[in-house]
DNA sequence: GATTAGTGTAAGCTAAAACTTGACATTATT
DNA sequence: AATAATGTCAAGTTTTAGCTTACACTAATC
């Protein structure tokens, strides 16, 4: 399986993992992290808030952090961008036909 | 294999397949092909001269066009997107510790 | 051979995204 | 009591994704 969303069901942003489980798995407080992770706190909140995505770039420094490389973060956020750009223009979609090639 | 580009070296821009492979297999003018997608003519040809990524909406869009959906462009771009984080913020990731849970 | 359709690029615009700084009130720690 | 952490808000900057319009050129087609 390529996209493994930890649940099956709704897909999660990132920032809900890192939230419920990540951090307070690591135990340390939050403005320590965003100053290790050399981001600013308001990013790193907003990311927690689900208001901000997982970039590339955030997936190295959260990666780094963690030990598990960026794919982990960059899959969820895969997942949850793909469900609302589906949402977003899946009529227009519709619209699209199938090519074949010549 | 959870990400494998095309080629083994260099990380291509997806922009390149669209434009080296897939488009003349299609063989139609890359005119109706923007218009087929929904976009603007500039924007297609921004994204065949790496000049623009495909987003999620794009992915869908072109997926939906090709048949094989949006994950091999979505692929494509991680990686070229990773390669360019990484020379970009690659000295600051230096200097992110790895933590252990506590 | 004139007109229509496609090619390729450039310029400039808009709207949103991805951050930042700074401030504030509240709650823990020490 | 003083210091550090929490959580949120407001506002600013810079970059990005995508658009429209325009231009010069080449190919098809009537």
């Amino acid at each position: 399986m390529t996209n493994s969303p930890v649940c099956g069901l709704a897909p999660m942003h990132p920032g809900e993992l890192l939230r419920e489980d990540v951090l307070p798995a690591l135990g340390r407080p939050k403005t320590e992290i965003a100053r290790l992770l050399g981001i600013s706190r308001q990013t790193l909140y907003d990311i927690l808030n689900e208001k901000q995505p997982i970039t590339a770039q955030m997936a190295l420094r959260i990666g780094k952090m963690c030990g598990n490389g960026p794919n982990i973060w960059l899959n969820l956020q895969r997942t949850y961008d793909l469900r609302m750009a589906e949402a977003e223009i899946g009529d227009k979609l519709d619209a699209i036909p199938l090519l074949r090639a010549a």
